[in-house]
RNA sequence: GCUCCAGUAGCUCAGUGGAUAGAGCAACCGCCUUCUAAGCGGUCGGUCACAGGUUCGAGUCCUGUCUGGAGCGCCA
């Protein structure tokens, strides 16, 4: 209903300058969505603020801005309304033909931006030689679901997986890969790590308690650094292995990432340093070469540095994040760049910004976006682990999460005497296992912490998937049963909106618009679950209220469409938190 | 010590400066001869951490305090 709120809005401005005169004209109506459904779908609070500066009481502004308002086309005659809120009722024949217009319509009447930006979304960003785990899970699909919208809006999406593939902990990796796995240097094919945790883990525990082996990973560092062919062999075997087992993740939850790990920058690095001496930002302390910040200080009050160039000589990650933010802007000519990473890294990012700011390689218009997320946490409100107290992966939770949809779907066929193939069942375990989990996560704020349960992020019951996914499935019985095909229903049908459960369905299908261009705008993908948990709930609630197959016409078929515009939606809504639907479950 | 984030029903969480703060879960009570009951209806449940301030109006904005979390020079 962006178009209708656009509409109420022009009509409320001129109400403003025909009541009170020209001096008004700009003066914003205060246009928002009724605080309750009993006053309306909309309400304007504009008298409220403006009764002090014309002095007259608030209810005798409302009563003059609706007497010189003309909403008739679109809304029952407005009303005033408590102190003096102008409250708007949309008409049921207008909410008709609104919703005549989008179900000819393939995207569900939400047009692309007019003005399509270059964005840029970083997310998932696991580390190489290290498994995926549950710390990888938020910004994996919250970071997915924030590309798919904004796509969907028609916006130029680039998804970058900024992958830690550079460092000094390669050092480590690749001397232990020496010790460990000789053969693979010069034999091909011969690495098959398999379980890299283990393997990170053990090259750890070496470099702990060997120094010799410590000595062999500085240096290795250096060849790194320094480009050693046999050196960047190793870093690629181990590279390779890493992504086998990242695309086994991707794949399981669908997400399309192009890697660009921080190796990519590091040709970069040097001239970013030069820069910002250029710039006359750097000042070496300690031997490193720092920028000092503004507005940061350490713990005795002095002035923090971002250390760019470490006193021997090596890179650390704010270079790399520098040279990233300047390379997106200057080669990929992102207009907007969002990172998908956990809050802690909050001070990070606005120290690495500041200083891209000072350096000048922030023009206007560009901008940079820090999507934070909050920590999982155990049920005991500390930080996840398993009971053996290690991190968990990823894998293994999604796999959990399919065993118990499958556990359930089995019971529940069982219970009912339904016979199901293997295919069949193994197919709605999948999908309303890997839908719980992401579902769980997507439809919480995700800058608040997230509290991780099985139980209760695998429950079939309530504000989950597989609540959502079951409204879907309704729709499709009713076409299965009546043997309906809702492409045929045709153009032409009058829709009926009489029925109170009717109307409400009706209304929240024409927010579909409005929700999306707030998650755009906030990057907010929770407001989206919400948006079509109530959907859910509505249809339920007319499904519950108003017989669709046994109705009489032309009733029958304006609750076909009423059906089949909640199916689309939901399934279109479910796809932007990449989640497939189900036909039967 | 400093910075950032959070604090809303027993639990998990929504909440865009507006009217009587909402869901889900849990608990309890109803509704399947009728499109899948993975559903629908109902009951119970609140000092919006605390104290000031701004405003016609504050859960929402500002200041301070308390509590919890994350981070704070050469890891990423």
């Amino acid at each position: 209903m962006n178009a209708t709120i656009a509409h109420l809005h022009d009509r409320l401005a001129q109400a403003l300058v025909a009541a009170f005169g020209r001096e008004w004209s700009g003066t914003d109506p205060m246009l928002v969505p009724a605080s309750n459904p009993k006053f309306g779908d909309y309400q304007s609070n504009v008298a409220l603020s403006l009764a002090k500066h014309l002095g007259q009481p608030p209810r005798a502004v409302a009563e003059a801005v609706v007497q010189h308002l003309d909403v008739a086309d679109l809304c029952e005659p407005p009303t005033v309304a408590g102190p003096g809120f102008i409250n708007l009722t949309l008409k049921p024949e207008y909410l008709a033909a609104q919703l005549q217009q989008i179900q000819t319509d393939e995207r569900l009447g939400i047009a692309p931006v007019k003005q399509p930006q270059r964005v840029i979304v970083d997310f998932s960003s696991p580390n190489i030689a290290k498994e995926m785990h549950v710390g990888h899970l938020r910004s994996t699909i919250i970071g997915d679901s924030i590309a798919r919208v904004l796509e969907f809006l028609g916006h130029d999406v680039l998804r970058l997986n900024h992958v830690g593939d550079w460092g000094t902990q390669f050092g480590m990796l690749i001397t232990y890969l020496r010790e460990a796995y000789p053969e693979a240097l010069v034999t091909a094919n011969a690495l098959a790590l398999g379980d890299l945790t283990t393997f990170y883990k053990q090259a750890k525990q070496r470099f702990d308690e060997d120094e010799a082996f410590r000595e062999a990973s500085r240096l290795e560092v250096v060849e790194l650094q320094s480009g050693n062919e046999d050196t960047l062999r190793a870093w690629n075997l181990l590279c390779e292995q890493s992504r086998i087992a990242f695309q086994e993740i991707y794949d399981l939850l669908d997400i399309r990432i192009t890697e660009r790990g921080e190796s990519f920058y590091n040709p970069l690095l040097p001239g970013v340093v030069e820069d910002l001496e250029k710039a006359g930002l750097l000042v070496e302390d300690q031997g490193a070469k720092c920028v000092f910040l503004e507005g940061y200080t350490n713990k005795d009050g002095e002035p923090l540095p971002l250390i760019v160039q470490k006193s021997d000589g090596g890179y650390n990650y704010a270079t790399t994040d520098l040279a990233a933010v300047r390379y997106r802007i200057q080669q990929d000519h992102a207009e907007r760049i969002i990172y998908v990473t956990d809050a802690g890294q909050a001070n990070h990012f606005a120290q690495v910004w500041q200083v891209a700011r000072r350096a000048g390689w922030i023009p206007d218009g560009v901008e940079l976006v820090h999507v934070p997320f909050g920590v999982v946490q155990g049920e005991d409100g500390k930080k996840f682990k398993t009971r053996s107290g290690d991190t968990v992966r990823l894998r293994d939770l999604l796999d959990e999460a399919v065993a118990r949809a499958r556990a359930d779907l089995e019971t529940r066929l069982q219970d009912e005497g339904r016979q199901e193939t293997d295919e069949f069942i193994a197919h709605v375990a999948q999908v309303v296992g890997i839908s719980a989990v992401k579902y769980a996560d997507l439809s919480q704020n995700r800058t608040s912490n997230y509290i991780f349960s099985y139980d209760k992020m695998l429950s079939l019951q309530g504000n989950t998937a597989p609540y959502l996914l079951y409204a879907y499935v309704r729709v499709q019985g009713i076409s299965r049963k009546g043997g309906i095909d809702f492409q045929q229903l045709g153009a032409e049908v009058p829709i009926q909106l009489q029925e109170e459960t009717e109307l409400t369905l009706a209304k929240h299908l024409l927010l579909f618009d409005e929700v999306l261009s707030a998650v755009a705008a906030d990057l907010l993908p929770n407001r989206l679950c919400q948006y079509l948990f109530e959907l859910s709930q509505k249809f339920n609630q007319f499904y519950d209220r108003c017989p669709i197959l046994q109705a009489e016409e032309p009733q029958r078929t304006s609750r076909l469409v009423l059906a089949d515009l909640t199916a689309r939606t939901l399934k279109q809504g479910l796809s932007l938190l990449g989640i497939a639907v189900l036909e039967r479950m």
